[in-house]
DNA sequence: TGTACATCAGTGAACGCGCGTTCACTGATGTAC
DNA sequence: TGTACATCAGTGAACGCGCGTTCACTGATGTAC
């Protein structure tokens, strides 16, 4: 491929998302803590030792995950919350976006979920960093809003935590309920639809 | 010790106890999925072959940490949501309790919380289970509430369940967030007391 | 354009190490009489 | 109570295996002139 300017960089990109791939595939079914090294370069075809040209440890990798499935999520969090969300209509699109999410990224869904509370802390700490980050999103888009008139600050902080942990439980329900029995599928989202319609009624009624 | 019998029974109980909590003392820094046969025996003082005199794999030996650790969490759960949940004093009172908990069992709500979505399938299915038990005999006692007359039993199954994951939520909280900064422990409670708050203010609109 | 040299992503052999599991055993506990 | 035998929780040696990491290397890509 002659004398173009980052054909290097370039192949050196594939490999490190080829690492990343299998690593997210490895870990549907187990933890990132027990995630082995050349395991992770054995499914992406190339040799251990090719790791530490992009990587120090799988810990490190696992952080390069977080920003990965965190930037995908990213988008949809603020899709789901920005309109109001006591709005029957609103509620449901919301839902159907999360599932459609899950069902687009299961393993990105699956591995924020599982190590969130996972055993590799700076891996934690970075999706902690970055849930504060959704949650701030959040925040700033329900002051936007008419009905957040009289909130307190701590209130609305409070209200937007909710919403991001109500996001990430139903992921993870959807996602323990694949789309293939529908009935299912439909159950959970119907339980999803409900709890954040109590969430909006007891929103509602705050300042009572 | 003579002929007493049941002495052989007590020491084994003894021993199987002691890897339960040599397990459960490694688990605080890792992930079941990682943790190691030998490295149990190591931490209980025993040789790596008596393992399998009580378990026959470290999955095993999660599931029964599953049971030790859910039933801990079993009476707190009732005492925490068996009263109405609407009066402020009540939902103090049940924030104080979810702390205390965390406070007295760390490395049980810790375990739970990590492996409810952790990569050893027969150990989040358990942790299922039990969650689902819980959620049942929440509903049972909302339904016996007064202000529960109206209510569908899906409305009630899905008030049930957002109880218990908000529980689990709250004792997250307080694990990341360890007394001893006090003014943290403070806030965080101030975030779990506001929470409840606006669930019970929509439980009490519910039917508006 | 062509040539000589530098860079550096990926290789493959080698290492020491701890792992899970097997096996025959030991000796305290339990049981039969 | 005493004796002879059975049970079985815990032992310790041994095994083959895959692990993470090191090292000197190769050869395509990049750069200087």
């Amino acid at each position: 491929m002659g004398h173009t300017p980052g054909v290097r960089q370039a192949q050196k990109q594939k490999t490190r998302q080829a690492l990343l791939d299998a690593a997210l595939g490895l870990l549907e079914e187990q933890s990132l803590s027990s995630l082995g090294l050349r395991e992770v370069t054995r499914a992406a075809g190339v040799a251990p030792t090719a790791f530490y040209r992009h990587f120090r440890s799988t810990e490190d990798l696992g952080v390069a995950l977080v920003e990965e499935a965190l930037g995908s999520l990213h988008s949809m969090i603020r899709t789901t919350m920005s309109p109001v969300e006591d709005d029957d209509e609103r509620i449901a699109r919301a839902v159907e976006l999360i599932a459609g999410h899950v069902a687009a990224h299961p393993a990105h869904v699956r591995f924020v979920a599982r190590e969130r509370h996972g055993g590799v802390q700076p891996v934690r700490e970075a999706i902690r960093e970055q849930l504060a980050r959704f949650a701030e999103e959040v925040k700033a888009e329900l002051a936007t809003d008419a009905s957040a008139a009289g909130w307190s600050d701590a209130d609305l902080r409070m209200l937007a935590g909710l919403y991001v942990d109500q996001m990430l439980i139903t992921a993870s329900l959807f996602l323990e309920t694949p789309a293939a029995p529908r009935e299912e599928h439909r159950r959970a989202a119907a339980t999803a639809t409900r709890q954040l319609r109590l969430i909006g009624v007891g929103r509602r009624h705050w300042l009572d």
